[in-house]
DNA sequence: TCTGGGGTCCTAGGACCC
DNA sequence: TCTGGGGTCCTAGGACCC
């Protein structure tokens, strides 16, 4: 039988803006979304002032100004260095890691237990990640990936088991089974939750000794898994290696409204940029695209307008320029004058592996001479942190552009923000 | 005034085929 | 008058995750 732990970072981006500030190490922090939105982090302090995941930011500002709340932009930069360097610590102690998340990692712990007792290799998992990182870990250890979540809520609720929970004596998963709510099990959301309590399941444990069967014909085969997982059947696969998207979707909301056609452009130009380069990145070609556009649904009392619309390529194709001009002929499709658009977006789908891909030999021929080596130059440039080179559509002027007025130094990517030390 | 972004998987239903 | 059954593929939508 195998066994898992999850390795899961404690309130990682507030931790991760805590790391170079010394002096807020027992303030209340919170991060928030693009735009500074709505709050999508908080460190432990924010939590014990039942600051909420998702609440918008406008809500709280009496919470921040009477309790002196830090409150941080994403600096994605930032967290996705510090992530990095977790999976690397964490690697160089286990031959298998499987990153789930920017912030949580599957550790393969086979033939552990031949050296040591599961939670001592636990807690050196834990203490060598602070050592390295400055971040704190919890972890949870398990026969199957869903209950590795469980043991891992466990240690970071019950501080008496300093982080770390092995979960792989049965009697133990049984007694946390009883303690956990059905809402705190991987794979159960709100709408699950709501329907199982309304068959009488409110428990994990509950939901563990439900049978299999109905759970699969009232619900789907993804929550029957669940179910066995739960029991200590291994459902979901480790995953050495990670696997090729499937889609790839650059959407934001703007800083400001957009009115006009022409910043639309603009906006939507960048997205396809972003798109391409992510898409390259993965060396993949796409086959499809699909533009959206919106209003904000908060808005009530305005206007609303959404909509979408997919083009399918002739050729699949990578270059930024097809995919910009391909997006911008749908935005002249589904465009409406007077409303106030508050996010777009580009999804790319239907990929082909770019070395694998033959064209046939009554396709078009591609109308770019030269598209892959100016793609590799144009990334070669912008990767380089050398200055950027853009196609003009995008605007310099982007009124539009994303809000993030409380952005944190790169502390630990960008030369200039390297902390000091005095 | 102000409410994130980026993914995955599954299911149902329609079109179409033999 | 009688009007099958089984399969695939595609899309839209819903649920979940962090």
């Amino acid at each position: 039988m195998s066994t898992v732990a999850l390795v899961d970072c404690n309130n990682f981006y507030a931790s991760c803006e805590k790391l170079f500030r010394p002096d807020l190490r027992d303030r209340p922090v919170v991060v928030l979304s693009n735009n500074d939105g709505c709050v999508i982090a908080r460190s432990r302090e924010a939590k014990t002032l039942g600051i909420k995941m998702g609440t918008p930011l406008f809500q709280i500002e009496h919470l921040i100004r009477r309790h002196g709340i830090e409150t941080f932009s994403s600096n994605y930069a930032l967290y996705g260095d510090l992530s990095a360097r977790v999976v690397q610590t964490l690697e160089a102690l286990s031959p298998r890691v499987e990153q789930y998340s920017i912030d949580e990692c599957f550790v393969d712990m086979a033939g552990v237990e031949s050296a040591m007792s599961l939670t001592a290799f636990g807690h050196q998992l834990k203490a060598t990640v602070l050592q390295h990182t400055g971040i704190h870990v919890c972890v949870g250890i398990a026969p199957t990936k869903t209950l590795a979540k469980l043991a891992n809520h466990a240690a970071k609720q019950y501080p008496a088991t300093g982080g770390v929970v092995d979960l792989t004596a049965k009697p133990r998963q049984l007694r946390l089974l009883k303690l956990m709510p059905v809402d705190e099990v991987w794979g159960v959301g709100r709408r699950l939750s709501k329907q199982l309590d309304g068959l009488g399941i409110k428990t994990a444990y509950e939901l563990a000794t439900a049978h299999p069967a109905m759970i699969r014909k009232q619900f789907s085969v993804v929550l029957e898994r669940t179910v066995r997982e739960l029991n200590g059947i291994a459902c979901i696969a480790f995953e050495d290696a990670p696997a090729t998207k499937q889609q790839i979707l650059c959407s934001r909301s703007f800083g400001t409204r957009i009115t006009e056609l022409h910043a639309m452009r603009q906006a939507i130009c960048a997205y396809a940029t972003r798109a391409a380069e992510k898409l390259r990145a993965e060396a993949q070609l796409a086959q499809a695209l699909t533009l959206f556009i919106r209003t904000s649904p908060f808005n009530r009392d305005e206007p609303q307008y959404a909509k979408s619309a997919t083009q399918r390529f002739e050729v699949p194709s990578d270059d930024t320029r097809n995919l910009t001009e391909t997006a911008l002929s749908l935005l002249v499709a589904i465009w409406r004058d007077g409303y106030r658009y508050q996010k777009a977006g580009i999804m790319l789908t239907d990929f082909v592996d770019r070395g694998v891909y033959q064209p046939g030999l009554f396709d078009p021929v591609s109308q770019r001479p030269k598209s892959q080596e100016l793609m590799t130059v144009l990334d070669q440039i912008n990767g380089s942190g050398h200055g950027r080179v853009f196609f003009a559509g995008q605007g310099t002027q982007q009124a539009w552009a994303m809000k993030r007025g409380k952005l944190s130094p790169a502390y630990t990517t960008r030369w200039a923000d390297l902390p000091r030390v005095r």
